[in-house]
DNA sequence: AATCGATTTTGATCTTTATCAAACAATTGA
DNA sequence: TCAATTGTTTGATAAAGATCAAAATCGATT
């Protein structure tokens, strides 16, 4: 999910109200491999990724990693469901390499909710583009090849093909890592 | 997404809060085979089906109908994207039995929000239900074969089952028709 | 009841993807 | 720098799923 200066114009914020947002986020790093968020825990913070990359997977029924999905600079990192719901996260989400983050507590978000009345509809177009992202993701499962979804990935996402293991991306696609290798050769 | 008296409690409308929404929405009879959208409309209604069934999809690279969802009896009926962003459907909703639903317009839903302040948050926890059905669904096309997503889909939809067609059923899995057909006839 | 169209099943075959195991390469930390 | 760990490639093989075409079934309509 990316947010960034242009996607904000549109609320017209004030500077007071941009003043006030920008004071309730606070700058936090993680090393290589360092948890944003670990399973069991609720999700206390939105993190918006200044630097670095993230990745958030579960672990399936034979103990496999599986990579949900990755979060480069300049986008939300987020568990959704627990932050929305305040239940614990089945997910973990995890530092790919040396990252930054800027980001706000549940309480602090609230807070924001009452001062900058805008933070209700972002939050709302927030869950909208969640949303149809998900929906786009599941219709390439439905029509597309593993070679075919791979293909696309590397065109979407070419910063995160130098970062992210095979394995990362293997799991992300739905596909095998030794498949994923051969499909990868063959370009 | 489903959406039914037990889930409306927590919002506690008012009377005349309830009275207001319920007037806003207009009841409608569909055929089978109507449609309740057709590709390039602007989605100008949310409906919620009280009887029957209805399935979005949409045409791929090969002329192939893929079907996108399925919308029971107590589900919201809504072509998200087109909804929320004024823009033309690539979907089509078509009833696949005769059905029913109450429905209100897109300017009858921005006046509710004025009257009933409890809609807003109504809808951003929809577009969160909607994200959270998206993820899961996601999820198991990476994680399950086939044959796995066939099953699930019994055990949750078993009355779907009864209604739609087999091909309909095989797009929305993502799977060959005839490969459906055998996986089907081994249970 | 006969017919038309749509849907489903089936067989034969081909392609894609998974599995298992081993070798190889890269990275990290002592 | 040298293990030790982690990640990647490769080969052989099996399983899953797709494709194509024909037959069978089902429903609705005349």
């Amino acid at each position: 999910m990316r947010l960034d200066e242009n996607s904000i114009k549109k609320y017209n914020l004030t500077d007071e109200e941009i003043k006030l947002t920008m004071s309730s986020y606070k700058p936090k790093s993680y090393k290589a491999n360092e948890f944003f968020l670990e399973e069991g825990q609720v999700c206390n913070a939105i993190g918006f990724v200044t630097r670095g990359l993230f990745r958030s997977f579960f672990y399936d029924d034979h103990g496999n990693e599986i990579t949900t999905d990755f979060f480069p600079a300049g986008t939300l990192i987020i568990a959704f469901d627990s932050f929305n719901n305040r239940t614990p996260s089945r997910e973990f989400i995890r530092a790919i390499v040396e990252s930054e983050v800027m980001s706000i507590s549940y309480e602090k978000q609230k807070e924001l909710y009452a001062k900058v009345p805008a933070w209700n509809q972002i939050c709302k177009d927030l869950a909208d583009v969640k949303s149809h992202e998900m929906t786009e993701r599941s219709k390439r499962f439905q029509t597309l090849s593993a070679t075919e979804r791979y293909h696309l990935f590397c065109k979407e996402y070419p910063d995160i093909l130098q970062q992210a293991t095979l394995g990362h991306i293997a799991s992300y696609l739905g596909v095998d890592i030794a498949t994923l290798s051969r499909i990868r050769r063959k370009k």
